[in-house]
DNA sequence: GTAAATGATACCATTTTAGTATCATTTATA
DNA sequence: TATAAATGATACTAAAATGGTATCATTTAC
């Protein structure tokens, strides 16, 4: 999030990760494998070669804190009833999974509500 | 969950794990180690010995699913910022981790109003 | 042709997760 | 009073997730 606040602030510039690195001290490969990341999933174009580095995809209020919550940290459930891998027999029926499942729709409503837009102050 | 709705169901009766067990199909040390530790935290009584057992502690309304998932998971962060071990700089003054806190308030305040009791249908 | 950039991918140590297993202690009761 | 039925305490484990690092390959501007 601080690489993409950073990014956005510079709007439409090519930003490399050695620059983030020295304005945020984040380590370079870890920043590196990130944005990489980001750029596989659409977030971010890349560019190649002398000269490149990265650029957002898209415009920061269609960024949304959800998406990339789904994309490093995978699919929201808060809520999948296992047992030894298997799944719990009374999933459909559980009161408890019901209540779950409301917070989390609620939640993720949340988490899409939070854009970059609306973290660059 | 399931555990601390069959004893609820079955009102200040003493319950042993063996009797959970063969209503609730899960693994007999994996079910003990946890109402020890319920135990432990003063939502169930225990009794040892022969026609031992366990019992609620607490009236069902009186036990809060917040309460059961710290016991369990640990506190609740959703949110603590850190770097290869360091707390993040920017902690106090970030606009996401503030926004984020917000979310977390709301989820603990709808965890606490989900009890035992509400769960007995 | 070379340096500066990303792409792909393999690697790693540590911690967490999701349980299992075992021995010790307590207590009712035959 | 011996025994069986219960919990208490605690050690153990395999597998996955976490939080990164490192390296070689490729692209491209100059
Ligand atoms: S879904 Fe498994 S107990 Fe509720
Ligand atoms: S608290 Fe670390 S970036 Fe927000």
């Amino acid at each position: 999030m601080k690489a993409l606040r950073y990014i956005a602030s510079q709007n439409n510039k090519i930003i490399t990760v050695s620059e983030l690195v020295k304005k945020l001290r984040i380590p370079h490969s870890f920043l590196r494998k990130i944005l990489q990341i980001l750029n596989k999933k659409r977030i971010l174009k890349s560019y190649k070669g002398q000269g490149g580095g990265f650029m957002l995809a898209l415009k920061p209020d269609e960024i949304f804190l959800a998406d990339l919550i789904r994309i490093f940290h995978g699919p929201f459930k808060f809520n999948d009833c296992l047992f030894v891998k298997k799944k719990c027999p009374e999933v459909n029926s559980c009161i408890l999974k019901r209540k779950i499942d409301n917070i989390e729709q609620r939640v993720i409503a949340e988490l899409k509500s939070i854009t970059l837009e609306s973290l660059l102050q």
